[in-house]
DNA sequence: AGTTCCCTGAGG
DNA sequence: CCTCAGGGAACT
């Protein structure tokens, strides 16, 4: 082991874009007209709604749909007033539909019981930085709170990502985890898109030319794409609906990797702080 | 645009 | 024992 590498530091993920989207899907599995008959919180601190006001609204509701609005997951649920479960699985939330016979993981702070009695939905949040809310549906596609957030980065097109990139002056990992530019990159996707389009996490935006921005684009949209067709990436804590790890994170070409040889030219990848976050990159392969 | 804080487990 | 990581909100 090198001098350095005990110096490094070590990095942790939270769910970002193609894990929630992993969660969405297999909630869809699950959820879609199913009753919840009972709702229990042990830990207010994960609520942005009052614990008893949650408890009231979801009990006797139905889960009529599982969308994901960047890094949040949505549950549109029916009632006399429809409403959503907005949840944000912060750094190590995690959300699974299981059997009620199956031991809570520890951590879980608020459990959701399905008609029928042999299902539970529970949520589990060692660190405390994830939110659950209930919104009321107001005609809008999202909840009010979320309009402010960027464009999803599997819809924007090349030639809007790259006029949004060009028009700001900042560091463009600190655009890229900026959910007002775009919603859904975290750290590791910021990191590995990066790193396939050669791009410095410490370029400024404005000066990235048309075509290095629209290779980013590129880069970013096979990054997530990848990740999703492999169930997302499980560095620390993550897994999908049903409990299960994701396999992305075999995929990862720079992050958790600073220190250890760049897959590409060889050379030892770097670790630096881009926007208070840990970043890793090759000093060669990215410009 | 940078800093501080929340929280816990891991590592020194 | 102490320090640190991290997303996002709140602050400067």
């Amino acid at each position: 082991m090198l001098a350095d590498e005990r110096t490094l530091g070590k990095q942790e993920s939270m769910p970002e874009l193609p894990e929630v989207e992993t969660i969405a899907r297999g909630l869809r599995a699950c959820l879609p007209g199913r009753r919840i008959v009972r709702a229990t919180v042990t830990q207010p601190r994960v609520l942005l709604t009052p614990g008893d006001e949650l408890v009231r609204a979801v009990r006797g509701a139905t889960v009529a749909a599982v969308d994901r609005h960047g890094k949040h997951l949505l549950l549109r649920m029916e009632r006399r007033k429809p409403f959503w479960l907005v949840v944000h699985l912060g750094m190590t939330g995690q959300f699974v539909c299981e059997a009620a016979s199956q031991e809570p993981r520890p951590h879980t702070h608020a459990s959701f019981e399905l008609d029928g009695g042999d299902q539970v939905l529970r949520y589990s949040d060692i660190r405390q930085f994830g939110r659950l809310e209930i919104v009321p549906v107001n005609g809008a596609a999202a909840p009010e709170r979320l309009a402010r957030l960027g464009p999803d980065p599997l819809e924007i097109s090349a030639a809007a990502f790259v006029a949004r990139l060009r028009a700001r002056s900042a560091r463009v990992k600190a655009l890229l985890l900026d959910q007002r530019f775009l919603r859904g990159l975290g750290n590791i996707y910021a990191d590995e898109s990066l790193f396939r389009a050669g791009i410095r996490p410490s370029a400024a935006s404005d000066l990235i030319s048309r075509a290095r921005a629209a290779a980013l684009w590129h880069a970013m949209r096979s990054v997530l794409q990848e990740a999703i067709a492999r169930g997302g990436s499980s560095v620390s804590d993550y897994v999908d609906a049903a409990g299960r790890a994701g396999s992305f994170q075999e995929m990862h070409r720079v992050y958790g990797r600073a220190g250890e040889d760049c897959l590409n030219c060889g050379r030892m990848l770097r670790r630096s702080i881009v926007a208070g976050r840990g970043t890793s990159y090759c000093g060669t392969c990215q410009k």
